[in-house]
DNA sequence: CAGTTTAACTTGTATTTACAAGTGAATTAT
DNA sequence: ATAATTCACTTGTAAATACAAGTTAAACTG
């Protein structure tokens, strides 16, 4: 009964060279070792190391070029799975810091919930949890999420403090998020959101909705954000 | 010197893939023909199989299952390259117009340009136009476009009615889109976007930045999109 | 020396083969 | 009848191989 996970070797090569690319190993602009010299050194046949390759370029960390090579593209620094762009220039990821505004409680789902819901999640109640993030102090983005309360024991017992979600839900419960949809809204602030983001009442708030799928079938996590984009934009690529 | 252009056949079966889900001839929920149907059906082995359907889950047109095959998801209509979820239900694409703001037009780049140009680009000049969509006669974007003016002959004297700026790309220039980045901002209208989306002064508007990676080296479309989003979100898969 | 050709790289496409692993229905045993 | 098992089907991963096509720099030619 236990997951026994066996990690596919084009998946590992994948994760290898995108801690090295965020880790600055290779920088933006840098050719990637040839496929033939990955090859080598990790010891996989080609077809393996495109699929690892193809899955960074769909990243948009590497852009291929036949004849060339591989060239790093470093993206924005990610909160959660959403990339920032700042205006000012320098946006490691040091001055960034959680605030959890509310702990995760487990609820009844709201009646008029933002996506449709399976059976299996609306009697699986809901798990609960609102989240301030902070770049250089400034509240940029107020998060509010819901997760079906399937499978996760002692979720709601763990710390959260700097922690992403994501991450806990990784090493702890083996769920990994494959992708999602969203909707975007420009929105005026309310007074609840306009108190955590800093803004006046009215001024434009940037609202996302997005659900977001895992690797565990049925099990998906939903999110309402909110972000101050005054000083930094929403980042992405399609 | 001529292109020359031949199309591998994992593309011709994503493309011919593509149109029977948009056309209908598959709908939401059914199942695709398994890989192996689709080795016999189109002369291919599986790999090349896999190849166009490994695309067509990227662009979110099927999700894959492990076991059971690929089922087709539809998605919302598109605008150009954004889509739009509608509050209201019929979203066909009839009652979607496109009107001309400011025909296309041969100018320098502005000198505060929302993105980095290369050399080739600032050169070449710009091609600049302006349009406005509608959705049900209600303004939803106003979109200015930039494209760096390179190997797009006599494109200013062409009709764009209602055409969209891509299909002409793609029909008379074989210019097609492959991806691009864009940044993302909730700001107050101005007096000029207020007025063509319908807005007071100072209510929201999303505004997006986009650069869209093309087929053709060095060439990349441009644009700067503000959307009333009041009645209607905008979409996307990530 | 300038221009062209060649050669050695790169990634792109494609075939063939094999087995692993998830799904669901038919079959079998209880 | 019901539960468990088997079986036929699906997609996932992986290897070995081949040639096409784009890129770059070295070598060659005039």
């Amino acid at each position: 009964m236990s997951t026994g996970r066996i990690i596919p070797q084009y998946r590992k090569l994948y994760e290898v060279l995108r801690r090295h690319i965020q880790e600055g190993v290779y920088s933006e602009g840098d050719l990637l070792p040839s496929e033939n010299e990955l090859c080598r050194l990790y010891g996989m046949t080609r077809p393996t190391v495109r699929q690892a390759l193809g899955t960074l370029a769909n990243d948009g960390l590497i852009i291929k070029h036949q004849g060339k090579g591989s060239i790093v593209h470093n993206l924005p620094s990610e909160i959660g799975i959403l990339s920032v762009s700042g205006t000012t220039s320098a946006l490691g990821d040091r001055n960034l810091r959680t605030r959890i505004v509310v702990k995760p409680v487990i609820i009844p789902w709201p009646d008029d919930f933002m996506f449709v819901l399976s059976e299996l999640e609306r009697e699986s109640g809901c798990i609960y949890m609102e989240r301030l993030r902070l770049l250089d102090n400034a509240p940029i983005f107020y998060d509010i999420s819901y997760i079906a309360n399937i499978n996760l024991p002692r979720i709601t017992a763990r710390k959260f403090d700097d922690k992403s979600l994501f991450g806990i839900l990784r090493d702890h419960y083996q769920v990994e998020i494959k992708g999602g949809e969203q909707r975007i809204k420009a929105i005026p602030a309310s007074i609840k959101t306009g108190g955590f983001l800093n803004l006046k009442r009215s001024q434009p708030v940037l609202h996302l909705e997005r659900k977001m799928e895992t690797n565990v079938a049925g099990l998906f996590l939903y999110s309402s954000i909110y972000c101050n984009t005054g000083k930094y934009s929403i980042f992405g690529r399609f």
